[in-house]
DNA sequence: GATGAATGAGTGTTCATTCAT
DNA sequence: TATGAATGAACACTCATTCAT
């Protein structure tokens, strides 16, 4: 399957070439404090903590980031891609079948945003995130509402281009978000999946699922299907 | 459609007819505490909260509750109901298609489990679960993994009658499950859903993934999908 | 050695005739109470295992004492002897030898006072009497006041009739005292004395402690004495 | 009386080097607690009383001392003097009479260790000890049995020498542990002994006690006392 | 900038006390 | 009289936040 430059790109991002600044201690607190909020949560993450893996002490921390929220905000924000604009570019000049866009889509998804650390924030926002309305905002706007844009961008050329069946554009959409974020959610919640959800082989899972979303499960001929 | 009578009692069960006693306020707490924990996760609920929205005290929550992680305990069970049985003795007798079978199963589950309260418990135990591994391991045996098997035991039987194409089974029932688990989290996650995830339709959305899980979107034949 | 009949009364007392009333609640509220309060303290003993050890609710316990502290002062009334005005009656009508006097009395004091359960509460008034003034000037007035005074009175006799030696009579007394109070403190503090508590001899150690006492108040030379 | 260098260092020892160090926060706070402890007991000392009387907040206390147990046993472990090992070093040495001996012993357990503010522990130890089990027999491995080892080497020193009369070495100890245990709960029990205790001349009473002691253990006549 | 000692508001929990039945 | 459910003041302990050095 040939790829547009654009979205191989997207696939295979040539390596982050941030370099490691001198005063480096903000990026290491948001870095320690990301890891801990997917793990613990944000109410039992102690500040302390996020210092003591930062390797500062806790007053530090406070140097940069006014008060916990902050820190959290902070968080949220450093990892949320701004790579909306660049999928949506991409998909722009896409020219190929929307079946494979789906494919290179959800790939590139994956490997962009969804494999980083940053992911398990999906997990504190599903939960804790009732507590920040501000952030929640912030996140549905910034996350939520372009993936969605995105999704449905996408299954709209499917619709319009005859390549798929019509569907309730406002259902659809879930079709595709549910298996995201699931997968996050399975990634990073190993006490409900047990060692299931860490040996998953995340490729192999998305792969199946777009199939099974193209194709389907049965032989038959799809049924005559009416909400 | 017609449904076996096992099964539609399952979808349309009769209403509880546990009559609400005298000392009701070990119910009552559990109610308020579901809905607080809910909606604004374990750490984040203070007792006294609690108490107040069941109308006694907080020397009174502690007269049932010998502490705040009981009491989260005690939610937790009471909200998990034993219907996996029930589920797999209906699966058994069941003679008609596996689609058909695969229909009845999912708005069951949604009827008899998913739309009550209760099952706002899988936000939490997504993400606070990991504090309290005692706690998410009695989840993921009492919940997670009777229904895994449950999923299982239905694409099995697809498979083996010929009606569904072959999957690897290790993955196939995650198709399943994230539809299940992201129905839950969207409607108990508003704060990202926005207005959305409270006016999605659930019957709808549950058709509507079940008809994309058996036949795909595509309007081709199914393409020869090797991962 | 032969006693003069009151003297001997107060050494082998007939058993106390206290009926148990119809109504006998408080009584046995007071017996669980003072036991409970020797063995743990005041403040470690809960109000609710005093009323279950006496086979009643809590609520009616404070039926009978307006509070845990009135019934503490019950319990301490309750257990404080007045036998004082006997002994002082007894005293005067002795016409033996002091050193048998001495005998006599502290064998009467621990047969008719220190070996009861509520001799016990010496321990609680050491440590915890700071608490409760009232209280502690009701017991210093009521048990310790007298017993000094029937002291000294014991140890004049002696010193007057050229029986012992002279003794500043403001420090003699503590000579009689202290080994008094160390054998109730010691009873009652298995945790301080281990086995070695519980297992004493509290005859024998009486007998020696005279003893000892006499032989190193006395004029004469020792007498010849053995266990 | 001419007493060996090292005996008379037990008595008169230099004054405590230890400087005052910086951090000199943990020593303030126990010194408060003890005082408290002492005063009021255990349970009617409250953590916040403890800090403020050492000049720092609630918080504070908790930097230092996990728990209000822990400060407990801190409390004890520093009030506890490892004395008895020197003093066992010194009896080994002595080459006085028995009689000097347990004169010089008792004045300096009185100076080395009675005589201090921590001494009022076994007030604490009497009645509350029972709670704390693992604190009481720490008390009693630590103070009680090397004290009583202690005192029974001096008495059978006594008795081998023919210095004393045979006694029952089983109860001997007592004649000696009693007045010990009586003068410090004296002391610390003012509310039962009215100001009796407080004035009360302790270096006046041990001489008194011991007089009496060795006049009622000697094999000679009685020594001419006067007080 | 960086520290870490100090703070104190906040929360879970206990338990003496009350009171409707 | 007796109950036991209900109360709420009190207390141990936590932890985000401050600030002198």
């Amino acid at each position: 399957m040939s790829l547009p430059q654009t979205l191989r790109e997207l696939v295979f991002p040539a390596p982050h070439k941030r370099e490691r600044r001198k005063e480096a201690r903000p990026g290491e607190l948001l870095d320690a404090a990301l890891a801990l909020f997917v793990e613990k949560g944000y109410a039992a993450t102690k500040v302390e903590e996020v210092a003591q893996r930062a390797g500062v002490s806790k007053g530090t921390l406070f140097l940069y980031f006014a008060s916990k929220e902050e820190l959290f905000k902070a968080v949220v924000r450093q990892n949320i891609s701004g790579n909306f604009s660049e999928f949506n570019a991409a998909l722009d000049e896409f020219e190929g079948s929307t079946a494979d866009l789906l494919r290179i889509f959800v790939h590139a998804w994956w490997d962009r945003i969804a494999a980083s650390q940053g992911a398990g924030i999906i997990k504190l926002m599903v939960s804790e995130g009732a507590q920040f309305p501000e952030l929640a905002d912030f996140y549905r706007v910034e996350v939520v509402e372009p993936g969605t844009q995105l999704i449905r961008r996408v299954l709209d050329r499917g619709t319009q281009r005859s390549e798929f069946r019509l569907l309730d554009p406002n259902y659809g959409f879930y079709a595709v978000l549910a298996p995201i974020m699931f997968v996050e959610l399975w990634k990073n919640a190993p006490h409900l999946s047990g060692a299931d959800g860490l040996s998953m082989n995340v490729s192999k899972y998305l792969d199946m699922q777009i199939d099974i979303l193209l194709n389907g499960l049965s032989l038959q001929a799809p049924a005559n299907f009416s909400s």
